[in-house]
DNA sequence: GGATTTTGTTGACAGTGTCTACATCATGAC
DNA sequence: GTCATGATGTAGACACTGTCAACAAAATCC
């Protein structure tokens, strides 16, 4: 028999974390409830994460590396603007797919940054993937002559989808009435102003 | 010597809260350190706010008003376009002022709203303020022609308004490592869309 | 006045994060 | 082989938390 694989406790933990959020919300996650639920004693995750903020600042991690396969699996169109927009497109999918997750990410309560510098370096990573791909755009004539500025480009696109997509998931929609055919439209709308910014009309 | 006014401890709870919030973060806020700050009893909280969770809604509730205020007190310019641009920049001054106040209404883990409709009222309220001040702007000739969409129009300038302020204030935007100039005309930049969006060119 | 509602207090309970001390167990040097 | 060493898991303790129940005082209403 070929020898089973360590149950690598560290990685069951995170498992275990997201499942309790997602069945009892953020508040009732507990050191002591995930180990619980892992089988193990409440001093066992201490090996592995020295606090209970580790442990959602771990899991966040592990968020930001899955929303960014999730971006970055544009197949090559040949054409930059529609993978541009296919990119939009899967950003704007992903949060409606994944509402506790994309929320987990952006919308909440986040152990402060400066002490989980690792959940901070796999955001960043996903926000590289906007700017590489908007830098290998062609340019407009008009930036060609002013200085392009590929930051602030990405900066505006990912401003405008992140307000779209919490906009999308937050009661604000509920209490708006929006029917679905608004939201549709609402997301042309923004794609149609992005592309504005970016190409020439 | 005139009455001295009821000390009101059902907005002094809210006021120790979210100095509490402001000295030790969130995960600090407890009731017992509330009621200990307001030096009443632990349990005397719980006379005006059924758990928790209620108080840091009704203290969140607060904020909206606030930040609705905030927002309104556009001088009147004679000028729609104007107002409009004017309560934008207010929208994001007061993000930059606040940031704690806007996290903890926009970007925190916010207790399930559908046990907090006041919460949720005054949301609505702030984002009227927007809905109101758009219905009163001039439309531009294809507008008349095709329907008007106030509602679609507000939701895109808050959805760019939002996006653009918590990626300001999110630590993202010192990994990015900009410099307060590129800050500025990330501002431009999206105000100039949105005024593309909103007016003819 | 007296009854009743509001407001606050005290005490208790289970559940929590995290510290310290101890047990197990694989690994590698000798 | 033996044995020290580090990694991993366990058990117990502490102060703290939210919240329930029972009680006291004070304001309000008839």
């Amino acid at each position: 028999m070929p020898p089973v694989p360590a149950p690598d406790l560290s990685q069951t933990l995170l498992d275990e974390a997201y499942a309790i959020i997602q069945s009892d919300g953020l508040n009732r996650l507990s050191i002591r409830e995930v180990a619980r639920r892992c089988g193990v004693s409440h001093q066992a995750p201490y090996r592995h994460y020295p606090s209970r903020d580790h442990i959602l600042a771990a899991l966040v991690a592990r968020l930001y590396q899955e929303f960014a396969a999730a971006l970055s699996a544009v197949p090559a169109l040949g054409n930059p603007y529609a993978e541009l927009i296919d990119m939009g497109w899967r950003y704007l999918e992903y949060a409606e797919a994944n509402p506790l997750k994309y929320r987990l990410m952006f919308n909440t309560a986040l152990p402060p940054a400066a002490d989980h510098p690792a959940m901070m370096d796999r955001a960043a990573d996903a926000f590289a993937l906007l700017e590489r791909r908007l830098a290998a755009m062609p340019l407009r004539p008009s930036m060609v002559i002013a200085a392009p500025d590929v930051k602030g480009d990405a900066i505006f696109i990912w401003s405008a989808l992140h307000g779209l997509a919490s906009i999308q998931q937050s009661d604000a929609v509920h209490a708006l009435q929006l029917s679905q055919a608004d939201r549709v439209s609402m997301v042309d709308r923004v794609f149609a102003r992005m592309a504005d910014a970016i190409f020439p009309a």
